[in-house]
DNA sequence: CTACATGCAAATGCTTTGCAACCTA
DNA sequence: TAGGTTGCAAAGCATTTGCATGTAG
């Protein structure tokens, strides 16, 4: 698969791999940065996002662009959803099965091509929604 | 509305409300400094940056916070989904009613405290899907 | 008049890119 | 050893912010 590219596998983008896919958050690059350094301590910000970039192109790791502001990325490359925390943004799996008919209903109605659709709920994390509730007090 | 904020209704503040009700595009905060100067060619680009917050504060207008990248804003404070272009980002709206149960099936679920969901779909527009087709060939 | 709003420019935050040195296949 | 990859730093782009001046109520 990296044959096929051209493309190599370095150090660094195996241990950027084998980090991601150690964890169920969906860490932003500058957070995957921070997990690799502890065993590549040299690696380079611009480094975590090229492989980041390049790892997704392949298929091997899933890039999400939720309404958050920064990009973050899944091991899971199934389609899922998502839940995001308004307050601070932390992001879970949405236990929720894929609509899968719902690009149909779209079919006749729309003069795009449909290729695909994201469903991200927003709320508050348990650990939020208490302080939230402080506040108003 | 804007006395309960001690918010006044500025030349700018009025104008960009009225030029983002003329359009059935979903610009972007760029995008509305472009028509707006037309009309107040002495405007800068952080005023139409904060009062795009602002209105959208009040509910006078939506914020959409889609995939693509930039904020974009929508003078329909209605409920209802987007279809975005994935190759020139033009934003249409979706025709398909909201999903209004889908929430409660989370409920139980997770441990979140759900507040809202966004859907997006992905696909071509009109103009970039002959465009796509044409370099296949 | 008062204090919210503006224009301008600088600053911020995330991400991308140019380049010489480096390392994988 | 060829050319994809790295570290570093600078650049890019959308957005925010500080501040003196302007103006709505």
């Amino acid at each position: 698969m990296l044959k096929e590219k051209k493309m190599r596998m370095t150090r660094q983008r195996s241990i950027i791999l084998e980090e991601l896919r150690k964890v169920n958050t969906h860490p932003s690059a500058d957070e995957v940065y921070e997990m690799v350094r502890l065993r590549l301590p040299r690696i380079s910000l611009g480094t975590v996002y090229r492989n980041l970039e390049i790892l997704s192109e392949l298929g091997e790791i899933q890039k999400l662009q939720l309404s958050g502001g920064l990009k973050r990325f899944d091991w899971d490359t199934n389609k899922h959803y998502h839940i995001r925390c308004v307050r601070c943004n932390r992001v879970d799996d949405a236990p929720i099965a894929p609509l899968n008919q719902i690009e149909d209903e779209l079919y006749e109605a729309t003069v795009f091509e449909i290729i695909g659709h994201n469903l991200e709920f927003v709320g508050f994390c348990p650990e939020c929604s208490k302080k939230v509730r402080k506040v108003d007090h």
